[in-house]
DNA sequence: CATGAATGAGAGTTCATTCAT
DNA sequence: GATGAATGAACTCTCATTCAT
């Protein structure tokens, strides 16, 4: 029981000194001895509490995943209208980075290109967060908030996309300092892409609702979804 | 002359087998013999062209990334309107990265999050190609093809950002085993956004261009850029 | 304490085995390999209590200068004139050296001419060493025991370059058998020189004190220091 | 012909890159790389005039020590009395060495502690001309110049140790910029000692010749030679 | 005669890991 | 439970040396 307790402590003492560590440097240029003394410990005693170098670094981000996984779905939980939940979740998501950016690093510079890792129960409980991503984006399309023939898989990549991109960026240049900044555009731009509707818009009721056909004297513009029908494109 | 000729041949050989070895598995897992045994070489001689085991890693990207940017700038050339180019940049990165696996590899798994890369004479000339993104957008929003207060990074985070994540789970899941499917839709997200707009836009004659209001008995749609003007943006 | 000792232990028997090797090989081609033999150890153990194979070679000398230092002070203590100093030294030196060739040979082949021992800690003991020399020196000039117009550095180079010239002959050679011999003559030749006084007192007598002016005769001996006044001399 | 002298001076050239390589670093620490640059030749062309490394080393001093050697002869038979002689070796010993500091570098610091080197022709004519030393000391004892009971192989250890001494010091240390200055000090130490005789000398009268008793009440001089007569000294 | 190119053979060094205490 | 001590197992990197051209 105390002596349970007393285990669990160390093991978390002993993950928050590795997180700290493997942040710094790469996996290989980080060494047990490293971890060992950031924790106040000796090596031999890291291997009483994880067998491995790499089981080590595996359970980095077990529990911290879990834990934020369940706020997520307390926050979601309150949320109406998929729009909401994505902005929901890329600002969470944001904010939980950069609240832990020893952790964000971890993540993102060590184990998301490590093989083995997806292999990894911690990463089983991420696969699960990001299927829940999934359904929000289902949901919208059900509710018809989003268009019918959008992608799931896509729109969930392309929201793991920027977030990851964006925290790569700012781990190892240093910019931009905030990132939560970004939570409100990136939403913005998935939900309503870039094209400047307000000009084509009254256009549209003059031609029969095919906006962009008559920019065309100032540049051939983009040939938009509208009329790429045949475009390869996942059912769900 | 010859002897030049030679020696740049050797090189290339030496950077092709030690892609594919680096593709393989993580740096430090990868050994200077296993290059030089894919290479039809000693260790010995690896060293004669290549000062070290991560100035060989680090020289990998540079002529490929130098030819890629190239051929890139020659298919713009060619296009008309920013969302085009667009459509050609993303259509293309994928092209290039579908066609060389190994070295998709070594630059998304083992260079991307290295440190040092980051000062090498080959990311700079990534980051050329980065910026010439980023022109492109600019362009759109000038000729007034994209909306005025598009966040040029943010645009260019995006696309970097899927792209890569696509790529990335290619790589390590196997999975599609198309990407270049993905140009298209990616180029329709970004442009359009996964709005539904078919059904808003009767709407919106009636309540003058605020379209998603009376949606909400539904849902509470995600209030959008239209409504928070006073959202955080970076200007160009 | 016990860990303290055993751990003091290990480096002794570390040094111990370290200078059996390099007495034998010339420092690069002895290895590390070779002392962890000698020693009993793998060779992950040496580099546990020495970081690097050129410490470890710099840290033989420590110890064992710093007690030859004591004793030799100890020795010095209870003699009384320069001489018979300057004799002590001589002696302790070469029977010190005689009692530890492998020592010797460290210190007189590979030490000696390595430009970087000079920096090191135990150069410092060995330097002031060599002070103590010079102050004995300078007591016998002082006390009127040694010619007032001596030059105390260079009576110092005498005396340790005929000590290392000997003892590097001894190692090398193997030849005399026994240096200790030396101490006797050597200090001889340093306090008296080797010219032939008996038959030139007598003359002096005769011809006021100029001694050597009349045996021109058979052969134009050495002008001597009390006919070059002129001569450089360093004034200490 | 041409072609034996051409290779001749191939090989000068040669050894003087080699000698200033060598001079500069330990032996293990120089590279064939280096010395062939310095020379402006490949490494390959190296091999051809020279079989090894080591060879290339051991060869540096054959020609100049065999010119050092003739000239000091030519030098010695102008010189009348053994003093003389002496003075002049000492002088010329270094007057060769300050004008050549790479060559005494690598003599002194590389060569001096080699014991292959002991094996080789170029030592067989250093031996040589250290047997000149001996004879002239021989000599001196001889006419009379010299105590009779002067042991001639010590004196030339001890003329040897110094100038080796004063050599390596000033090579390492850069201390005195000038070590011919020392020349005839040295010889004036060897030659009369540094014992204070005017002092005793008036004495001398009075006690029948056995000079330094008296002082005792000041200090307990060295017992000088005349009163060990049971001192092991080597027969010549 | 000169050399570019290649390499065999090692050496030093580092660490994850084990185990007796 | 904790650790000091020891090491097996590699790996990077260096160089003297060779040889075909």
């Amino acid at each position: 029981m105390t002596s349970r307790k007393k285990s669990e402590a160390r093991k978390e003492q002993i993950l928050k000194a590795a997180e700290k560590i493997f942040a710094k440097k790469e996996f290989h240029e980080a060494t047990i001895s490293e971890v060992a003394r950031e924790a106040g410990l000796s090596d031999a005693t890291i291997y009483e509490y994880f067998s491995t170098k790499e089981e080590l670094l595996f359970s980095i981000p077990r529990e911290t995943t879990r834990r934020g996984m369940e706020r997520m779905k307390g926050y979601l939980k309150f949320i109406r209208g998929a729009g909401n939940k994505i902005h929901t979740i890329i600002y969470h998501y944001l904010l939980f980075y950069q609240n832990a950016p020893d952790y964000a690093s971890v993540v993102m510079l060590v184990l998301k290109s490590n093989r083995k890792f997806l292999e990894t129960e911690a990463y089983q409980i991420i696969r699960e967060g990001f299927r829940g991503i999934l359904s929000v984006i289902e949901e919208g399309i059900d509710s018809g908030e989003f268009r019918p023939d959008t992608d799931p898989y896509l729109v969930r990549q392309m929201i793991l996309g920027v977030i990851e991109h964006i925290v790569i960026r700012w781990l190892l240049l240093g910019k931009p300092k905030d990132i939560l900044q970004y939570a409100d555009p990136i939403t913005d731009m998935i939900i309503d892409g870039i094209q400047n509707r307000n000009q084509t818009q009254g256009w549209n009721l003059h031609i029969k609702l095919e906006p962009q056909e008559d920019i065309r004297g100032k540049a051939t513009p983009y040939t938009s979804r509208a009329r790429r029908k045949h475009a390869p494109r996942k059912k769900k």
